[in-house]
DNA sequence: GCTGTACACG
DNA sequence: CGTGTACAGC
């Protein structure tokens, strides 16, 4: 079971390259972030001429995720963040997949910080953390899986001493995704590399992707019931490198049962 | 010598397809309209590489013409329309090239009639007459090239009815081009094809390519004294349906002296 | 830089 | 429909 992570920056803009990448990866199940169309302008046709059956949670101009799988049955259980429905912002979708839960993300950005998106972000990972702490109690394989717009440590960064003051890299959040790992979550890319420099995304200015200045942000967390289960993972920075390709390169793990 | 026009509709937009169809065309002298790029953003490396030396007139947006030339010098002696020096819109240029002069033109639409657009086109065309007219008392062997704007007569659009309050066809217009024609200036394309249906611009809109439903924009009027060395022309008419090709397609035709 | 938006023009 | 413009977000 291949199971992967994209930010594609446009779906719409994105799609040669997303089918290019889905015919020469074939994953099982595929999330996707940042789709920028609203909920009628998914390309739902090619996907499933591509062979994807597909749930998503649309938007005009910003965030949207997607859920893509190939032979597995999706069922959607939440289409938001649970604990703020004043929360418009469509940045959550979650599904169970072969009896796992899926949990695609599309997490703030938070910049300026500091500020109100900051303070959003804040608060976008305090209901994080509780419906992950659920997930962890209820006892279910889960994963979290996408953007998390947290660079984890500061070897996951070119340039760490540039990034002190920047929302992707700030201690409050940093300190957010450590207590997730504390609570058993398993960031299966740091597990699989645990003494590699791993990175997720490129600028698109500067020739960010030339100088490897990249960041890590895309993660893939496990839950402590499907640790055992993985086999490998990598990130396809390859297609970062094509034309008109994204800013972030997908980011996949094999799992098995 | 074969000499060809093609209105471009956006210089930097549309490199790939005119670098392809020089490549293919191989024309000697060919003068291009609605570049829609300022003087500093003509791609003339790119024209340099693909073998023809350029002038231009550029505009910020809109309008905008150029004379390639591939082996032989040009010299320049207009870059606008004499009569009017508040007129800023770039739409003439006007060049010495082996003892011709070509005078590459981008017409105004002229649209909607009636109105302050409309009258605009009908003193640009007063203006270009006094303009020819005066390259005919010289007795020089000129060429009369590029987007007219006007639709010469009901034959050369799909649809006449539906055209009547076109300015693109409007009496007054068509009027201005039989007086061209009256006072000895050659369409070259209606003299080789005396019986045909040509059409050199379908509409992006509503598939007007496949449908052919198209008009006869583009000409090239040769002065009396080149009349006879015409010896053959035609209309690229399968560029107009490459991808993200130009609403128009080139024309052109072949000289001997 | 590369998305998306909205608008003008044809 | 497909250019161009300007702008916001990241």
């Amino acid at each position: 079971m291949k199971i992967a992570t994209y930010n594609v920056n446009g779906i719409n803009a994105r799609l040669p390259v997303l089918l290019q990448w889905l015919k020469e990866a074939v994953p099982d199940i595929v999330c996707l972030q940042e789709l920028k169309a609203p909920q009628e302008r998914f390309p739902l046709k090619e996907i499933n001429d591509a062979g994807y059956q597909a749930i998503w949670n649309g938007q005009k101009s910003w965030n949207g995720v997607a859920i893509l799988s190939k032979d597995l049955e999706i069922t959607e259980v939440q289409r938001a963040l649970p604990g703020n429905t004043e929360d418009l912002q469509s940045r959550y979708i979650e599904a169970i997949i072969d009896e796992m839960v899926i949990c695609c993300l599309y997490l703030p950005n938070g910049n300026p910080y500091p500020g109100p998106k900051f303070d959003y972000k804040l608060d976008w990972l305090k209901r994080f953390k509780r419906r992950t702490n659920k997930l962890i109690k209820m006892e279910l394989p889960a994963v979290l899986i996408g953007d998390f717009n947290i660079i984890p440590e500061p070897r996951d960064v070119y340039k760490p001493e540039r990034w002190e003051n920047d929302a992707l890299f700030r201690t409050e959040v940093r300190k957010v995704y450590r207590e997730l790992l504390n609570k058993g979550w398993v960031d299966s890319i740091r597990t699989l590399y645990p003494d590699d420099t791993v990175y997720t995304f490129w600028d698109y200015l500067y020739k960010a992707y030339d100088r490897n200045a990249g960041i890590r942000l895309d993660h893939i967390l496990l839950s402590p019931y499907l640790h055992s289960g993985l086999q490998s993972g990598g990130v396809d920075s390859h297609v970062r490198g094509w034309t008109k390709s994204s800013d972030h390169a997908p980011v996949w793990i094999q799992l098995e049962k």
